[in-house]
DNA sequence: GTAATGACAGACCAAAATGGTCTGCGATAA
DNA sequence: TTATCGCAGACCATTTTGGTCTGTCATTAC
């Protein structure tokens, strides 16, 4: 829950790698994969998502692959997910997948999470590919969260 | 993908329900999932878990239910998320679930997500099921996003 | 012209997560 | 002593997810 699927996480190895392979620079799909250790048919699929939602550009030919259609300042998090799986939204009401909710007539407490949501998304919006591939310090935001609330949030090494 | 579960709905629309009653009053299982026409065994569950973390107190007996443990101030949403489903993390690598990722070698983006999931495990601590049953002015934080970033982020000093 | 390359498309499947059900036991106050 | 209400866990159906397989279309190097 709350979890990117892997499907995001492959889009965004992918679009970093092409972040630093430079504008203009044309990768395929079976090199990435390779190198990422990536599926090939899978990240073809999600290559070609990307595609059609305009972030990347295909060159359909020998010697051809994926270019960024757009810089990669350009590409948020969030883009990529929205490309990639669709609108995002914390709790079912809110993204048009479930209109249905048996709680939602009684529901108080809507109008908050939506508050959260945005907040979630803004920083998805504000993370940028570009970024992706930089340096920590060079990342806005907050905090090197360790040991954030008791729960393993990472291991170095 | 991002998506709280119906459980943790579930766990706020309850806590929510139990802060407004003030701390001391006790609901019961039967009552609220009547209130918010929530399957009664999955609440039941639920709250068991809740319990079992320590933010409320079950009073086994005829009637008897659930009342808050701590000030619905000190309830963070994260907590519940925690308590009800366990460890978070938005990416596999970062939260012991997935400690085998095959791209981990090549990973070059996973410094960058992990901060990016602890802005957000951060925004999830700040807001607590007090405020979820208030409007939204009252919301800590920032609300409307206009200068999320570029600043640190000071929540609930 | 044609063959090799690499994108495009979609059916298909297995595993996992999720949402929900059922059954029985244990504590306690009326 | 019994009705109420929490505790515990097995169990199941559906959905989501990750992944495979098969084949077609576009381009260009040769
Ligand atoms: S319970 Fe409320 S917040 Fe949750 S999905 Fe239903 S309407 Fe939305
Ligand atoms: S690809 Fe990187 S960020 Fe994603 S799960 Fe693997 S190690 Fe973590």
């Amino acid at each position: 829950m709350l979890k990117l699927t892997k499907k995001v996480d492959y889009a965004l190895l992918a679009l970093n790698l092409m972040a630093r392979n430079e504008e203009g620079g044309i990768s395929n799909v079976r090199d990435i994969a390779a190198l990422y250790s990536i599926p090939p048919e899978i990240l073809a699929k999600v290559m070609q998502k990307l595609s059609k939602s305009g972030l990347i550009q295909s060159h359909n030919a020998p010697k051809g692959g994926y270019s960024l259609k757009v810089p990669a300042e350009e590409i948020s998090v969030l883009k990529v997910l929205v490309a990639v799986e669709g609108p995002v939204g914390i709790v079912s009401c809110s993204d048009g997948t479930d209109r249905t909710c048996q709680q939602r007539d009684q529901c108080d407490i809507r109008s908050p999470l939506e508050r959260l949501q945005n907040n979630i998304l803004w920083f998805l919006e504000a993370l940028s590919i570009r970024e992706l591939g930089q340096e920590p310090a060079v990342l806005k935001g907050v905090t090197d969260g360790s040991s954030l609330f008791g729960q393993p949030l990472h291991h170095k090494g």
